[in-house]
DNA sequence: TAGATTGTTAATCGATTAACAATC
DNA sequence: TAGATTGTTAATCGATTAACAATC
């Protein structure tokens, strides 16, 4: 074990070695080595045993990984042994989707709140929560002790509703908002932009267009 | 401009450049140096500098960018100076919310085509689309010439979809169900899972949770 | 001309991969 | 014991940042 400066690369390959591991889990696998891990998920074993060895010694030599207790180990790692509170802000299409994700959202995680600044949506129900206006976050963030935000307003409103997600005491938002959300203070931010997604991947297209017989020009 | 070899980072970085210089255009800004931009988007200077003149001497010297020129530059790199298709596949909530992005993909890109599996499904309208059956795929995507797909079908029926778009000729994958998809084919595939970027976050919290008062223990 | 800002080189920093001793 | 596989060091690779000559 060395000494920990985690990179976000790290972080964002977790959540996948869990996955996969729980899947090893259901299918009654007791024990997985790093390169039939590197194998199925496309990665180097000697970087998924080096990103595992920053957290601790969690394998035995000539043998590979406890599948259970690895799973124990990464859930740790994530703070997902105990529970996490989530709160969704904007009720649209995209926030109605995912409010149905607590079906999925296995290990601790719950949304537990769902805020929506429009008089309309205020009081209707979505997932077996109340639509809340948004003067009430502060408080609702308080007593249910939420700890992370998932943003689907429009652009326009990202920014603000973000500073008010802070200011109640967030540590960390997820964006589906078209727009580059900022803040001085230690909250993690990412960004789930559709659109800027599909535009990166634009990018690897071929330059020409198929033709309608399936070839293509040039 | 040097040899072309431009990274992902890069690649994930101009939409977010793109974004911003159209806000600039709205604002009646014709000109914007990469400090400025910087400054905005929290990126090093240096950086928007070096992304940008991989692609070829865009600024002035003593002056900065100008918005109308490099909004134009950029949507040729990504391709977007052309139309593309997009495909659905799985008309779930997600689907359903996904499918009213349409209003917002400007830039060219446009979902023309929506997929499901469940006959029950099939034949229903979603934003003035029909409702496919997967068997069609093939046929409507060289038809339509849809070049890029999006997957929000549940996590088993995931890599199959994913096949079949492959083999339909999509180029690139943009994916939301929660399991890793892999390919031979040379096709792009970018992964939008929200549970595992809310399980990455969650590794910033902090170790504690807050008292009901909004007091941290230890 | 003086000030500003690009494009690019060189320096730094960080992340990935290879290699192998340790050991189950 | 022989084979397998970890944890870790060292090597490599790549990305970010600083610095500055060129020049608008």
């Amino acid at each position: 074990m060395k000494a920990p400066k985690i990179s976000e690369a790290v972080v964002r390959r977790l959540p996948v070695y869990l996955r996969y591991l729980i899947h090893l889990q259901q299918m009654q696998v007791k024990t997985v080595s790093s390169q039939q891990m590197g194998k199925t998920l496309d990665i180097n074993p000697a970087q998924i045993r080096k990103d595992l060895s920053s957290f601790g010694d969690f394998g035995k030599k000539g043998i590979g990984y406890d599948v259970d207790y690895l799973i124990e180990k990464i859930r740790q790692i994530l703070k997902l042994d105990q529970e996490i509170h989530v709160a969704l802000v904007g009720a649209g299409h995209l926030g109605h989707a995912i409010s149905n994700y607590n079906a999925y959202l296995r290990d601790n995680m719950r949304i537990v709140a769902i805020f929506d600044n429009d008089p309309a949506k205020q009081g209707k129900t979505i997932a077996g929560l109340v639509i809340q206006p948004l003067e009430e976050l502060k408080d609702t963030v308080k007593q249910r002790q939420i700890r992370l935000a998932i943003i689907t307003v429009p652009a326009a409103a990202a920014q603000a509703v973000a500073d008010q997600l802070i200011e109640a005491g967030i540590e960390g938002i997820l964006n589906f908002a078209p727009v580059n959300i900022r803040t001085d203070a230690d909250v993690k931010i990412y960004h789930a932009d559709v659109t800027s997604s599909l535009q990166s991947l634009a990018y690897y297209l071929n330059r020409t267009k198929l033709n309608s017989d399936g070839s293509r020009n040039k």
